[in-house]
DNA sequence: CGAGACTTTGACCGTAGTCAATTTATGTGG
DNA sequence: CCACATAAATTGACTACGGTCAAAGTCTCG
């Protein structure tokens, strides 16, 4: 493993754990301003790429969102998953030109996850493993959603999973949420054409299935919903866990 | 990490590289019989599940081919991946029913890598993660697939990526390999319905750009194929390293 | 030889893609 | 605050890739 050394993430719900440095002790604080001090901006649109040595190098978002893809020589692009506040990824080696491009869905603040080293117990290098198991596992999920799954179960099956993980980090209220991405993200997540995606979503809302209001989107009957997509939950997520740095 | 200790896997081309025990000293030859004590043996068919304590276990597939898969409640499969002798996975943790299946596509030997441990240097760690990197990566050259390819595309594009891979450990011979897949398991691979399968391989065919004969695949062409189906091969591929265990 | 699994083929259908034009935001500079 | 430029969303008409259903043909193996 490359990025030795354990991760100042508390053990507890996952992803907005982070966040939790603030009401630690002394030590903490200084471990904070170090973390603080390593946080990258991007701005929407920005690609994020040569984040200084890739190899093996691990990131966390600290806030807004991030879409890892490739893109096909001919211009066909595939988003493999949408990184939310609290997510970690490995870059993996680098080389190998077509790989994995990293790009800032909204202005972004990222970190890298060892500067968060240095916890007194494991269970910082714990929750970063989870997250990691949490990604590939959520890269799974999507495989069988764009190869399995009609397009209005695509949608549907994704905008749940989106509205469990802000949930779980306390970005959703009322079963309401900010969704950052336009129309064309969309088709490239799921395997879909732009045209397609729009009429999916106009027939979602017509079948009173969605809201899709400026930018953001409610879910109102998941159970509905969530059987109309075969969506089952990751059993990882917990409830939103009050105390939120990025709001 | 949970599995621990590192693992007998010399560095060099990855996938076989296990195989080289025998030609090690005596300490070797002691790991080896451990190592072969730990063998499982599956027959075709069998579904590969309750690994004992799955959870974060790591295990090595020695010889045969195993599928990874999920199935949805009303039936749809798809399957993630297909391992080959060489590979390693993490299982990742329990519980999640309907989560990630292992079956065993041929006759398999599945070894639980950490039976691997204690190597000298650090070459064998270094080596697994490097394999388990390897699986994320094929992953997303997957999702590419299915979610943006063709069906003529996606075919090839997988039996290229199998080619590859098995050439890197020898099981090549003049560009032919048994491919021991029914046109089922193809379809749930690709995203794709059976009776697409066979029409997309005839249509191959009858192009001459792939001979399919009893079990085996030939493909003459390679670049023009690759050209085709968009294919990148992977960077980490070696040449077939000489000694095989398994043949 | 028969049973069952796998492959192949035909006919037909429907989901989703393509192309192209229009409308609706979202900005940006004057 | 408006005019213009650009990105994003929407709609229509048409196409085609791939799915479904059903039947027939092959292969394997006990």
């Amino acid at each position: 493993m490359a990025a030795s050394g354990s991760v100042g993430i508390p053990s507890g719900p996952r992803a907005a754990s982070y966040v939790d440095l603030r009401e630690h002790s002394q030590i903490d604080v200084k471990r904070a301003r170090t973390f603080w001090r390593n946080v990258e901006r991007f701005s929407a649109g920005a690609a994020i790429a040569d984040f200084g040595d890739t190899n093996g190098r691990r990131i966390i978002v600290v806030s807004g969102w991030v879409s890892e893809f490739r893109v096909l020589p001919d211009g066909r692009r595939q988003i493999f998953s949408f990184l939310l506040p609290g997510d970690t990824i490995s870059l993996g080696r680098t080389g190998r030109s077509g790989h994995r491009g990293l790009m800032a869905v909204t202005n972004v603040e990222i970190a890298d996850a060892a500067a968060l080293a240095a916890t007194p117990d494991a269970s910082g290098a714990t929750a970063l493993v989870e997250a990691l198991q949490d990604h590939e596992e959520r890269l799974l999920d999507h495989m069988v959603r764009i190869g399995r799954l009609t397009a209005k179960e695509r949608v549907l099956n994704l905008l749940l999973e989106l509205h469990d993980r802000l949930n779980a980090i306390g970005l959703v209220k009322e079963g309401a949420f900010r969704l950052p991405l336009t129309q064309e993200m969309f088709a490239d997540a799921l395997g879909l054409s732009v045209v397609h995606i729009n009429r999916t979503l106009q027939q979602l809302r017509r079948e009173g299935l969605i809201v899709v209001r400026r930018g953001s989107v409610t879910l109102s009957q998941r159970h509905k919903l969530a059987a109309l997509a075969s969506y089952q939950p990751s059993c990882r997520l917990g409830q939103p866990s009050g105390e939120h740095l990025v709001a």
